[in-house]
DNA sequence: GCCGCTGGTGATCAGGCGATAATCTACACG
DNA sequence: CGTGTAGATTATCGCCTGATCACCAGCGGC
């Protein structure tokens, strides 16, 4: 239970610098992303089955171990094939959205990523704005612009992709993300596999944006028109 | 900077037991949501202008100090009162879902209570394990069980709410929490107002669930059907 | 076989941390 | 104005934790 992942009972000493470093690394991504930040070079080193002071052979500080989990984890995941696949407008977007994410949530939604995701989150470190900001420029824009095509609005080069629609990416991608987070952090036991769950996902945004977003567009900047019987609600209201 | 939130220089010494304890709860739970569960007794006690030790004369143990921080959190914020909000079938059920989720995130999905939400998940406490089951009893069982009326389906205490419409209430749940973990955990900077916000994911819900549910209720067990042109995926394919 | 280079270990330091015990002092009461 | 009670502080203990340094040992070159 306590001393799992050491394969022989005696490690095999004196490897080759690479190896050993890439052994560290590897184990520290687990380890930390289980315990957070908080754990312990000393538990980790007896992971590894190693004795503590020769982490700080590979790396001066605790620190600057951490940073190279996050590089190893959330730099490096982003498999630039997977722009070519979101344009490929010879298949219908509906096909490539649910691809994409059953490719994406394969690679990257993992319980290592996520969970070391949210602590970089919850200390306030740059590292998941960053990824955010990737997020952003290279997925949900993307989203968005075929979202235009699809619909035959107007080209997102002429008009530039509103919050408004990023809004719906963000729905599209937190719905997916927040499945994760239930399983891998919460622990909860979740009802529908994936895939299904991925392919509502995408009939929600589907389905939903074709009348929200001429909406928007057509109305241009009048308030959004609540479109049924309803006590009008007061909006910014938000924070009491 | 570092001594905010001390109003005189001098503390007001030698309080009744009830305020001093009132005081330390309130601090400690804006101070744990910040830092989380390994933030220090020395600082939290220096945030309210008093000792360290005096702490130990309100709480045995720092883990006490945490469990009632939680109490104090994850309990007594559900209003009652939300229930017959959700059951008044005089209302059209997307006001209905509106107006709670209104009163919800302003009392619930607040900076403090997410982020020890999430820590509490990441540190794998019973907490929010407690908070969901919670959670799909009162209120996501409910919304489905809504759901069925609006729609003109089977009783709910006919049929019981499948595992999959329950994956639909998560879904507007979860958008709307997820929207929260954006603004309080990653400190994104995030576009649309809340209010619009929860009309959209209502509506998503709303537009989404006919087709789904009836397909789902119709059909019995066969298999979803894929409803339209798609290289039909393989299922069942989640982790490589 | 010896020798030096370098991966790896044992011992230890300095500061930080939760927790405790002895002491002090503000306030109510006579 | 004295005095006891209890809120609050000072001093400190014991342990943990990141980091350092002197030393050991496996292995290739001569």
């Amino acid at each position: 239970m306590g001393t799992n992942r050491a394969k022989p009972k005696r490690p095999s000493r004196r490897l080759l610098p690479g190896e050993r470093e890439k052994l560290i690394v590897g184990e520290a991504i687990r380890f930390f992303s289980e315990v957070g930040f908080s754990g312990q070079t000393r538990e980790l080193s007896r992971r590894l089955g190693i004795t503590q002071p020769l982490l700080y052979r590979y790396f001066p500080s605790k620190r600057a171990l951490l940073e190279r989990v996050y590089r190893e984890v959330f730099l490096g995941r982003w498999d630039p094939a997977w722009r070519t696949l979101l344009e490929d407008r010879s298949r219908p977007l509906r096909a490539r959205l649910i691809e994409f994410y059953r490719r994406y949530t394969a690679v990257v939604f993992r319980p290592e990523w996520i969970r070391l995701y949210m602590y970089a989150g919850l200390a306030g470190t740059g590292f998941n704005r960053r990824y955010i900001d990737m997020l952003e420029k290279q997925l949900l824009q993307r989203i968005c612009a075929e979202l235009r095509v699809e619909l035959g609005l107007p080209d997102s080069r002429r008009a530039p992709i509103s919050p408004f629609e990023m809004e719906l990416a963000w729905d599209l991608h937190g719905g997916i993300f927040y499945y994760c987070v239930r399983k891998f952090i919460y622990g909860s036991r979740v009802h529908e596999d994936l895939p299904a769950l991925i392919e509502h996902a995408v009939d929600s945004l589907l389905l939903g944006a074709p009348r929200v977003l001429s909406d928007q567009l057509r109305a241009g900047r009048s308030k959004k028109i609540s479109r049924d019987k309803l006590p009008a609600p007061r909006r910014r209201q938000e924070r009491t």
